[in-house]
DNA sequence: GAGTTTGAAACT
DNA sequence: CAGTTTCAAACTC
């Protein structure tokens, strides 16, 4: 009874725990991301493929995807459920542990009983590989394997997942579990160590790296039509997913420090789920620009567990909702394009003009009835409490936006990329300029149809420009909690990895956005694109002549020595203070290169995965470092940039010194027109704003995260 | 506000 | 894939 049973622990049972946690389920119900660890179990993780650019980046639709996931993940999860249920807790785990066991190992002879002794130590060894990574605490303790056991197996076997409910019926849910794990331990006798919120706290981390992982399981099992379309919801949806994770968690560790055993989820004090109070940091610490698109919350509303605060907080999601569907297609984050010196966005200028006018796309009257109901009830028709700074801020975040600009297309029937709105996934509305406009609802048809028809040529064409960048922002936060992330840095990074992979493989016009042309603007007008987003040329650009003031391809800024570049940096510099923003001079794209982790030594349920995504990986290669153009050997040229932050933090979770595997994610050996696509802040850790802009994203003021290091 | 310049997007 | 054309935003006056 105290010796835990080896056989229970599979790695699929970590990721039922995985699934388990409250984080997971939220952004599982918010993110496009699909969980697809059935289907990725049955395949032994073998077939693993990339995602596909638009498979990343898809024009999100109307269509309600979960149904689909749901149909996906319903036999794992039901026959585990089921085995939960039907039998007690240790059964049932025995059962599952079998089932995925047997799934794990390809029911191979490993099946048959001699085969089960010898397999318990080859278990046994991957459990404790795999325990490496998910039993450390916060705090860096190991928390012993028989716990994690106990606890897994509790959670496999007493909860039966749906990860299709509502968030709160997820949190409470996930609280009743807790509550359930508690008797349970009363039961059996044992004592929640505080390194059990660690626990879920790592839990947590791989949710979200599962998540990511999993997504390309599921795209793989799509690519043969335009049904992967419909898997995505949108694409800010998981970046400001993405972005609230690293919140909740910060949050979580408060409550981790306090002492809090069950912390990590505690409820504030109005009752309310801290997560409802990440709402309120991103509301205030994100960009208005990036609005969080949160259908996933649209039940909370429903429910009308609404708080004052939390009902603000969902207005602002539900603006972005609205947006959303509005369309037809899916709120981007290119859809904030020329933000406007007022820093407000098109989004809620979109959005409160179509509620204004009535004006509802097809198949979303109710959504937008709800939008329109709320607008009044959050800005207007909650008069007490217009004075509250926030109701002020979100009345000016109304008003601005109604000033937004919008495009002034003549020629391009505003169904070309040309069209601001139309690149953004948005439709364009009254305030356009524009003449014989198709991006209309009511040529929804011929939007969609001009849609996938870019797509075709360009599967980047609407993809937003700065996901890359956002994600990089958040593993360099998360590279300041604590060197338990180190893993699961690297699993999401490796999905930046593939990102870049899929894209260096888009023509160029699918990846010059993030890196200009110019030639006789010296980068130092807005023509540029660099110069227009606020930060340097990089060597993926192409631009002759550069003097761009943020930052010239060949390094350096050149506002001390040029009269003209001074003016332009500072005019620049100008705008964007008042927006404020913070930009570093000198930061150019800088190179997103990471860690290349060694999957050999990465637990075994995930090697697999990323054995799929980096076969240079295994080989391990000694410094896999590519730097553009120059093809230069100089380790020195292509250190990362984040690689100070990430010094330190192991490979595989644990307290080894990693070895620096430089491996740039920027470019292409193979192709000398490779293309840097993403951006990442010049991150400072002890910054307490980082900013990016692109021409279409301003995501400033963004909070560092809280430190997790040991003192 | 009209005209020009510019570079991305689209086309060939 | 390179060159050309089209386009709309940025810019200038």
């Amino acid at each position: 009874m105290n010796t835990p049973d080896k056989t229970q622990i599979t790695p699929t049972s970590n990721l039922s725990k995985f699934e388990d946690s409250p984080v997971f389920k939220y952004i599982d119900s918010l993110s496009p991301i699909e969980l697809a660890k059935s289907r990725q179990t049955d395949n032994g993780f073998s077939s693993l493929a990339f995602l596909s650019p638009s498979s990343l980046f898809p024009s999100p639709q109307i269509t309600c995807h979960r149904e689909s996931r749901h149909h996906f993940l319903e036999p794992l999860n039901s026959r585990v459920a089921r085995s939960g249920h039907e039998s007690n807790t240790s059964e049932g785990a025995s059962k599952v542990d079998e089932h995925l066991g047997c799934l794990n190992n390809d029911c191979s002879s490993k099946e048959t009983s001699s085969g089960q002794v010898d397999e318990q130590p080859n278990l046994a060894t991957d459990l404790s590989r795999t325990l490496k990574y998910d039993c450390r605490s916060p705090d860096g303790d190991f928390e012993p394997c028989n716990e994690i056991l106990k606890k897994t197996n509790v959670e496999v076997a007493g909860q039966e997942r749906s990860p299709f409910q509502c968030n709160r019926d997820k949190w409470e849910e996930r609280q009743q579990s807790f509550q359930n794990e508690r008797d349970l331990r009363k039961i059996c006798g044992i004592k929640r160590s505080e390194e059990s919120a660690g626990s879920d706290w790592v839990a947590v981390l791989s949710d979200v790296a599962d998540m990511l992982t999993m997504k390309s399981s599921i795209i793989h099992e799509n690519t043969d039509g335009q049904d992967w379309r419909t898997t995505n919801s949108g694409t800010t949806s998981f970046i400001s997913n993405i972005l609230q994770f690293p919140l909740d968690k910060a949050n979580n560790s408060e409550n981790a420090e306090s002492g809090d055993p069950s912390g990590s989820f505690k409820q504030s004090e109005s009752g309310e789920p801290v997560m409802d109070q990440m709402h309120v940091i991103l509301s205030t610490c994100l960009p208005d620009e990036l609005v969080v698109n949160d259908s996933g919350l649209k039940k909370d509303d429903k429910e009308g567990n609404c708080n004052q605060s939390n009902h603000q907080q969902f207005s602002i999601r539900r603006r972005c909702l609205v947006f959303e569907k509005s369309p037809g297609f899916g709120l981007h984050l290119n859809s904030l394009p020329n933000i406007p010196k007022g820093g407000q966005s098109p989004l809620s200028k979109s959005i409160l003009s179509s509620t204004n006018r009535g004006e509802v796309p097809d198949d979303n009257k109710g959504v937008v009835t709800e939008n329109s109901y709320e607008i009044p009830a959050t800005f207007g028709g909650d008069e007490a409490d217009h004075n509250s700074p926030e109701k002020k801020r979100h009345f000016e975040l109304v008003e601005e936006s109604v000033a937004c600009k919008r495009c002034n297309c003549k020629r391009s029937k505003c169904l070309k990329l040309y069209c601001d709105c139309f690149a953004a996934g948005l439709y364009c509305i009254e305030p356009c300029s524009c003449q014989d406009c198709f991006n209309k609802p009511i040529h929804e048809n011929v939007v969609l149809e001009t849609r996938r028809q870019i797509e075709s040529r360009n599967p980047l064409a609407f993809a937003p420009k700065v996901l890359c960048c956002i994600l990089m922002m958040v593993l360099s936060s998360l590279n300041e909690w604590s060197l338990l992330l180190a893993f699961y840095l690297n699993h999401i990074k490796n999905m930046v990895l593939l990102v870049q992979g899929e894209i260096n493989k888009t023509p160029a016009s699918a990846r010059h956005k993030r890196g200009c042309n110019c030639k006789r603007s010296s980068c130092l007008k807005k023509y540029c694109e660099c110069f227009q987003a606020g930060v340097g040329c990089s060597l993926s650009c192409r631009c002759e002549g550069c003097k761009n003031s943020f930052g010239r391809k060949d390094g350096g800024c050149e506002s001390e020595s040029d009269g003209d570049n001074l003016e332009a940096c500072e005019k620049n510099a100008s705008e964007k203070s008042s927006h404020d923003t913070v930009i570093t001079k000198g930061q150019g794209h800088p190179d997103l290169s990471v860690p290349s982790p060694d999957i050999s030594r990465l637990p075994f349920a995930y090697s697999g995965k990323l054995a799929a995504f980096f076969p240079h990986s295994i080989k391990s290669s000694p410094q896999l470092c590519s730097t553009q153009e120059q093809g230069s050997s100089d380790t020195s040229s292509c250190k990362p940039k984040l690689e100070s932050n990430l010094d330190g933090i192991p490979e595989n979770g644990t307290p080894e010194i990693p070895k620096h595997k430089c491996f740039t994610l920027v470019s292409n050996p193979t192709s000398p027109n490779c293309k840097r696509v993403f951006s990442t802040p010049n991150h400072d850790s002890t910054s307490s704003s980082t900013t990016w802009r692109s021409r279409k994203l301003i995501l400033r003021s963004v909070p560092s995260f809280p430190s997790f290091s040991p003192p």
